[in-house]
Parts: C-alpha cells; structure tokens; sequence
DNA sequence: AAGGTTGGTCAGAGTGTCTGACCAGAATGA
DNA sequence: TCATTCTGGTCAGACACTCTGACCAACCTT
C-alpha cells in the first residue's frame, strides 16, 4: 500500500521531488563524464556569472565556509573552477566558473528540462508553471542570498 | 543584488523552502528538548503506523540497509522507536514509534503547520493547496515507496 | 598608525553514508 | 524433506561531508 501523499507533511513533498530530480541529473553528468557530487553542485549552483567569493557561497548555502573551502577545492581539481584574484579586495578571491564548468552548467540545464517536461505530462504544464511561480516567491522568502552580487 | 528566482532551476527552487522548513522544525524540536538531526528524522518520517522494516526505510529513503540501521540506533537511543520481533517473519524486527515518538511528530506537525501559515499568508491559501497538490502528484511519480505497507 | 573587522586557510573531530563480508531465517522446488 | 537460493539484518572498515577553534593578512575605521 503507498503512502498517501495528498496528506502528507509539506517536507517530504518538496523533498521527494527535490531529491529525485537530483538524483537523476547528478547521475547522467557522470554518465556523460562530468562527476560531481551533491554537495559540489549545490555549492557550485550559487556561482554568481562573475564569480563568488567563499564568504557569500558560504552564506547562500548555509555552510561555514570552511566547508565550502573544501568543496570548492575539489570543483577546481576537478576543473569546473578556478580561483582568481578579487581586483576589488586583496584578501578576497573569486571563485569563476570554467569553460568546462560551464559545459557541465549546460549539460545540467538540459537534462533537467528533460525532467521538467516530463513532469509536464504529468501535471500539465500550466500547472507546473504555477508550482515554480509559488516555488519562487517561497525561495525569495526562504533563502538566504548575500545582499552583493 | 538578489537572485532573480523566476529563471533559477526547479531543483533549487524546490531546495531553498525544503531546507528552511526542515531548519525552523527541527530548531524548534530541538528548543522544546526533543533533538534530531535531519537524516534522523528523513528516516523517522518514513516509519509507517504499523511499524516498519529496516529493508523498506532504507528503500523509501533511498539509503542503503547499513545507514538507516546506523540511524535506526541513534533513534532507538534517543528513545523515539524500538525494535519489535516481526511475527510474520523471523528474520525481521520492525521499528516502531514510541509514545516519546509520537509527541514528537505531533510537536514537528504544530510547527510545520506554523510555517506553512507564513507560507500562506505569503502566497494565499489557494495557491499554497494548488503547489501542494501539485507536489503531491509529483511525489507520487518520484517516490520510491514499498508496496507492502 | 592602532584596533577592530572581514576573507580565507589550517588542523582536528564528529557524523553520515557507502561497499564488502557475513549470518540466520524464509522460500523454492526436485 | 532437504539442498539451494533469496532476503532481512548486522559487523567492520573506508570515505565524504560538515563543524569548531585557531590563526593570518588585508581592509576599514578613527
């Protein structure tokens, strides 16, 4: 017997997709020889298009930033990033995205469209639009960006 | 300069409220001296009103047998479930919710239903009961569910 | 210039998750 | 009925992720 899901807890609802979606990107990228891990996309999904500092990735995915550190050491290992000096701040650095970085960004992108139209079919795409339109106005209430680029 | 949240992908879209709703009920379970942690109570939630075996948590959350029997532990520890002897199946124990377990969920549903007021209040009802469905039939197509209860 | 603040790194600990090996009970079928 | 295979669960060890604390260098104030 499934569960019952119009009753269930508004979490789970938003995590089973979330999760799923997930899982089904991050596992065609390495099919396609781009590897990257959960923890690695979400940081790497908050890479502002001209670059960001550590401190800011850090503050928009909830990490410290020394976590973040980690991560963003194995996107550039993996070459996804590079580090590059901050003109505006010595101390800073940008971390930017790299032309093969960018080419996973696509690659991701595209996969995930597939996704969405499949839910498409599933839920009409009206519907669907209406659901990320909600979506939005609750990430605008619920995240926590950096108030600078 | 925020994020433009419209144009942002669907999975960080359904991430962002995910995160903050699991943040805010878990704080507040863990000020009113009922603590877990999030992978906890991703595998607690999954425990159905009968109980529920080792195999099928770790098939609804899509862990493997290993980590929820590590967590399984924890919850145990914390007096949120035991493990009673399966009469159908020699072999198999099935985790139950303890009484101290259902305070807690009971205690997770009140604030989760807080939440879910501000998210009213910032999208108005109907839209708030249309994203749910919506996510509801979405999490039937992604959800990997048991078929036995 | 002095003192506090901020961006980032280094070091170490704790938690969560996985793979592989294994055991005991259940299910199958000759 | 009993040999074989399958399944629910545990044990052991490795790896990945995240945190706290300490620290440095550059920035910002006064």
């Amino acid at each position: 017997m499934p569960p019952d899901y119009d009753v269930m807890n508004t979490g789970l609802l938003l995590y089973l997709p979330y999760r799923y979606l997930e899982e089904r990107v991050l596992e065609a990228l390495r099919e396609q020889g781009y590897p990257i891990t959960a923890s690695q996309a979400r940081v790497f999904q908050r890479i502002g298009p001209h670059g960001s500092r550590l401190v800011d990735l850090a503050a928009a995915t909830s990490l410290t930033k020394q976590s973040v550190g980690f991560l963003v050491d194995q996107l550039e290992t993996a070459g996804y990033v590079t580090r590059e000096p901050d003109a505006r701040d010595a101390r800073a650095r940008l971390v930017t995205i790299t032309p093969t970085g960018r080419t996973l960004v696509e690659e991701g992108a595209r996969i995930g469209a597939e996704v969405e139209r499949e839910w498409a079919d599933l839920l009409g795409a009206d519907d669907l639009a209406q659901m990320r339109r909600a979506l939005a106005r609750l990430s605008e209430h619920t995240d926590r960006h950096p108030d600078r680029a």
